[in-house]
DNA sequence: GGCACCATGTAATTGGTTACATGATTTA
DNA sequence: TAAATCATGTAACCAATTACATGGTGCC
């Protein structure tokens, strides 16, 4: 049903502090965004799955001014299988479909000011992304610190950073070329 | 049954010299690896599908020394259908599924060692996939400036180029903070 | 004889999203 | 009273890959 990868996104998170399907689902939309995104039709069942591999226990509480909810606790086999899938081999570079190189690919068939125009604003998005990824790692900076996790979300960050960085250099360039012509 | 972007990136594929669904796939797999990826249980029946809209013909063509093959041509009527796909608006970033910062964003529960043995591994891929695109736009450059497509081939290689080159830069930044504590 | 290359195609399966369904509480 | 937030879940659908199926030619 749902892959290794992602069990294991979701595994992973309930040793964050979020130990609800809905808290998941927010955390990924916040601070895992760049590079995995998950649907609320994945995490539900998921977490069913690993209560079922004994990986994780769950917990019906009642709230007060609140809708009850589901509390799944990491168990002891859950935090070993999650360090088994850490110390795995990371597999090939995946391919990322990207549309905007793909129009790129066949613009000869179009004229140059509006593949400029194009790539404007995909620079334009590149750098909203840019802004997100650094207020994102300001508040991590700023209130996280004791986290013993917050190093390694800095470094994630820090990947969305610099590789958009250098996005956004690409645009410019491609720009000036596809004007001088 | 296909999505418009691959349907287009087939048909695009049809300006380019690529004439047979052999042909598209080699050249998916040499020069649009870097942003594109598709397989023949795609290729072949969005072949039949352009043919049904009319963005292509068909001709069963026989040949001395090897198999009969099946030659795809766009029609005027294609070609305005590309056109039209190549003037919409690229759509939102995409969100890359990226399992190295995944694991990255748990490694708490690892030590640092395997860590940064992972991060030598990813910076070799990274590495590989760099000459790789090197290689492909010393070709380019080389054999095909004549060609009106290569213009816009050699800036989809070079937005691969820059964004791999931030990655190995990244990773050994990765590297070396790990090792510092 | 076997491998590499040329060439086409389909069925089963996968891994996911979207839309749908429900409902309580708080705040404007 | 309407919208936002909290909260859980499923069924239908989608787009793609993988595995399967077939077969000719050239070369070592």
């Amino acid at each position: 049903m749902t892959k290794e990868n992602t069990q294991f996104a979701i595994l992973g998170l309930l040793t964050t502090g979020c130990n609800t399907g809905y808290t998941i689902k927010q955390m990924m939309d916040g601070s895992l965004n760049h590079f995995w995104k998950i649907s609320y039709g994945q995490i539900y069942p998921t977490l069913k799955l690993l209560v079922d591999k004994g990986y994780a226990t769950v917990e019906e509480t009642k709230q007060e001014g609140k809708p009850d909810k589901k509390e799944y606790q990491i168990t002891a086999k859950g935090e070993e299988a999650l360090r088994g899938w850490l110390v795995n081999d990371v597999p090939n570079l995946e391919t990322i479909k990207n549309e905007l190189l793909l129009k790129l690919f066949f613009s000869r068939h179009q004229e140059n000011t509006l593949t400029i125009e194009h790539i404007q604003l995909y620079k334009q998005k590149l750098q909203e992304r840019y802004q997100t990824y650094e207020t994102i790692k300001n508040d991590l900076s700023k209130h996280h610190m004791s986290n013993a996790d917050a190093t390694f979300w800095i470094i994630t960050l820090d990947f969305g950073l610099i590789t958009t960085k250098a996005a956004i250099d690409w645009c410019e360039e491609t720009i000036s070329k596809l004007m001088e012509v």
